[in-house]
DNA sequence: GATACCCTGTGATGAAATTCACAATCGCCC
DNA sequence: GGGCGATTGTGAATTTCATCACAGGGTATC
């Protein structure tokens, strides 16, 4: 008996990038973080083996990612620590404001609202939506609370391309799909399930339920055993 | 020259795991969940290739993951959906509450606090702590925030070795070291900084901000280029 | 109770990511 | 201005992880 399978995407769909690989881009986003904050303790120059002494990334590591996207440093030198810092976000396209679009006010969906960091990174919450009746018309910092059910006219103004869901897990499939239908391109999911998309749309899931699991499983190691 | 690096515990570090990959550990996460959910809706038996086609997850590396810790399965059957579930917990060490320290209680803090979906994973947030001193003693849900100063003392009562640091970047070092000194063994970090910790000590990062660039990273083969 | 089918567990294979190691390059100093 | 120490960028080697493919074992059916 052959089943029609349903078709999911993998867990690491990445139909965008063709060659640089995905731990490459994470690391990435941690090196700008690195530099903003050099950057802001006035420090000029680096090389790739003091980024390894201060964050544990092995320096080779270092240079080969920055190699994916060109050449970045001088031999004897090192690197102009602002430079870099401007080029890896406009790698990352963080150079310019992002819009996102927040589905789900509960307790995450508020401390994302309230999370400076965002802005920080030229990402900007252009509207927050939650279904319940409760929530609707409330501001929420200086954010008022969208219907869900407007999730797709409010976006053909906005035009946002990357949506944050934090809704229940039982929701996060519908508000996904809506998200999707409304121009969304890529989409962080806080919700602990694993979303059905088409192959053309980016997911990247966060869980850190996931992560404690992890880590209470490296307890054993201390105490029982 | 010679000189004394400042050692730092590698990104991916696990002393504590000598042959289980750290994306096994992920993916069991992944799995306990499915399971519950399964369970929840009365399924009584899974094979590997129905979990992959309910998940995306490669049915090979499922039993793969499963085959580092025994045998789970009946060949020709599949799996019993509630003895793994079980199994799967044990393995974790998340069947029996685990009690966590939440130092920072902020606008995520509290979100923490509020969660439901961890008592249901067996995690407890026994105490919390903050050093804002208008938030010190004030009920957040069923919880009193404590006076960070204080997490040595609380823990010794308490004996949690799971730390949640919810604080800013700025002040992420000091309350790990400090949350070291209280017993902890492993630190689910949100701050987005590279934490600096002994070797035997775990530490997992969770950053959104990473995530979001990851993300806007690919918008880029849709619009641009 | 034999046959046909299905599914697990795992060694072998393949792919991906990390690390190594070195040639090429740059600035500095004498 | 030539030689030296330092540092980059990158092919090659190594390690880690994912997938394949199949032998072994269980179930259902007749």
């Amino acid at each position: 008996m052959v089943k029609a399978p349903d078709e999911i995407q993998p867990v690491n769909s990445s139909s965008s990038s063709p060659k640089v690989p995905i731990p490459t881009l994470e690391r990435l986003a941690t090196y700008l973080r690195f530099l903003i904050d050099l950057e802001a303790s006035h420090v000029e120059t680096i090389s790739s083996t003091d980024v390894e002494k201060q964050t544990g990334i092995n320096a080779a590591q270092f240079r080969k990612d920055l190699s994916y996207f060109g050449e970045f440093g001088k031999p004897g030198v090192g690197y102009n620590v602002q430079e870099l810092q401007a080029r890896i976000a406009r790698i990352l396209k963080i150079d310019q404001l992002q819009p996102i679009l927040v589905i789900g006010a509960g307790n995450l969906g508020s401390a994302l609202i309230g999370y400076p960091g965002l802005t920080e990174h030229k990402f900007h919450i252009a509207a927050a939506f939650d279904r319940d009746p409760t929530k609707i018309g409330c501001p929420q910092g200086n954010l008022m609370i969208l219907d869900e059910a407007d999730v797709c006219t409010v976006n053909a103004d906005i035009g946002a391309r990357i949506a944050i869901i934090c809704v229940p897990a039982s929701a996060a499939q519908g508000v996904a799909d809506t998200a999707i239908l409304a121009g969304v391109k890529v989409i962080l999911n806080f919700a602990p399930i694993i979303l059905r998309v088409p192959e053309r749309i980016v997911v990247r899931n966060v869980s850190f339920l996931q992560e404690l699991a992890v880590l209470s499983y490296h307890l054993s190691s201390d105490s029982q055993k």
